[in-house]
DNA sequence: CTGGTTATTATGTCTGCACATATTCACCCT
DNA sequence: AGGGTGAATATGTGCAGACATAATAACCAG
């Protein structure tokens, strides 16, 4: 039985999982679907909207729908706050502001931020701890000038939680990779030297101004996960 | 100058962004939004529900729009296929196929995909070139019930897109992590032992059975990035 | 044949209206 | 007070119709 775009969308996406529909070829007009359908086009075009977006379809005005001939996969992560993310696991967070102090930013930072090398911003380095022991080793580069006056104490809140409730929402980028622990990471989160550690970076601007380019190191068993 | 949707999403995300509207804080009604901005209630209801998705509101029935308190920040990853992975980069891909053999899963693999333990299923072993020098090592486990009698030729075709192309559209789930290449991987790959490799793991399966479980070692370098 | 112009067409978006649905708030009865 | 009940309200979704826009197809002139 039709009713709402969500059973139009689950029909579509019905005949294209049975191969009524073949991967690159066209599929009726939302004028006809609607007429199928029984309902009106905004409502099938609602529905072909979500799966174009999922990527499960191709659209292209006068040239029609087409289901997509390589579905490329969109995953999506959800990326919470360390604390949430240890709480989850029903451990106890707590952290230690290893160092905070104010340096010229190095090249490859400051390109990702759209700073002039040498900037002095504040580093911080932060250990996370899960249940008392290593659980991500942080490394920030904040711009000061977004501080206020009396600088937040970060030793009392961490700089991740004092960015999301003081500073406006912004946009970033992240990135995923692996890297082998360098001696300081090695010490800090008491594995060995070489160890694989699963590196976070994100780096996040304000409308007009760069905010911070954190580094997150964790530790093996560390995983990443999409939602369903 | 308001001028659809689009442009009510901005200003919506700028008042967000210079803390006219804190976090946690709720914004006004659609109607009252429309009769502002001078369109329909459909077009701001449009916006809102776009930056609802992107986590930067939380909308309730009658309990109105409110601006969300901790941003959980959702990226989204594009999982492309390998090849055109390769070739994003200016590479030519190309792939040899190590072994593909009938055994039975182990037990870890068994339970995610939820299949019984010790089932044979196909296993195919894949090393993926980019200008001829190793990129990803690629294991898989394939259910060799969804292949059609004559088996299609994975020295010819890779598995990854004799799938794409073959097998209806589905869903799945992916996790990534970071691991020491174990002593088979640092062979294949041409790394050390014990070098850090960024690890891909991919469930997916169709509407009744399972298809297919692979886990992909990605050489030093190798970095997953989200769009904007 | 070639290159450029025009018509056609499917999707993209908007409007104005209506009703559905999930909460919340206020009220009333005990 | 306390707890259940119903009205109020903001969002969710639907419809029909209209125009905008982009990509293609058809056409025509040179």
């Amino acid at each position: 039985m039709i009713r709402g775009w969500e059973s139009i969308r689950a029909e579509v996406l019905r005949r294209i999982r049975v191969r009524d529909w073949l991967p690159g070829a066209s599929i009726p007009t939302e004028e006809v679907l609607a007429a199928e359908f029984g309902v009106a086009r905004a409502t099938v075009n609602r529905a072909l909207r979500e799966l174009a977006q999922a990527g499960v379809l191709e659209r292209k005005r006068r040239a029609g729908t087409r289901v997509a001939l390589l579905p490329v996969r969109r995953a999506t992560l959800e990326i919470p706050v360390i604390r949430q993310e240890v709480e989850a696991r029903g451990q106890l967070h707590a952290f230690r502001l290893l160092c905070c102090e104010k340096r010229p930013v190095p090249v490859p930072v400051a390109s990702r931020l759209g700073v002039a090398a040498l900037t002095p911003m504040l580093w911080l380095e932060t250990l996370h701890l899960a249940d008392g022991r290593p659980f991500a080793y942080e490394t920030r580069w904040l711009n000061p000038l977004i501080l206020p006056d009396p600088a937040p104490d970060f030793t009392a809140i961490s700089a991740n939680e004092w960015l999301v409730a003081h500073v406006s929402y912004t946009l970033g980028d992240i990135a995923f990779s692996a890297a082998g622990a360098c001696p300081r990471e090695a010490e800090v989160m008491g594995v060995a030297q070489g160890e694989a550690l699963f590196i976070t970076e994100r780096c996040t601007w304000s409308a007009d101004a760069p905010i911070t380019f954190v580094r997150l190191a964790h530790g093996p068993g560390y995983r990443v996960q999409t939602l369903v």
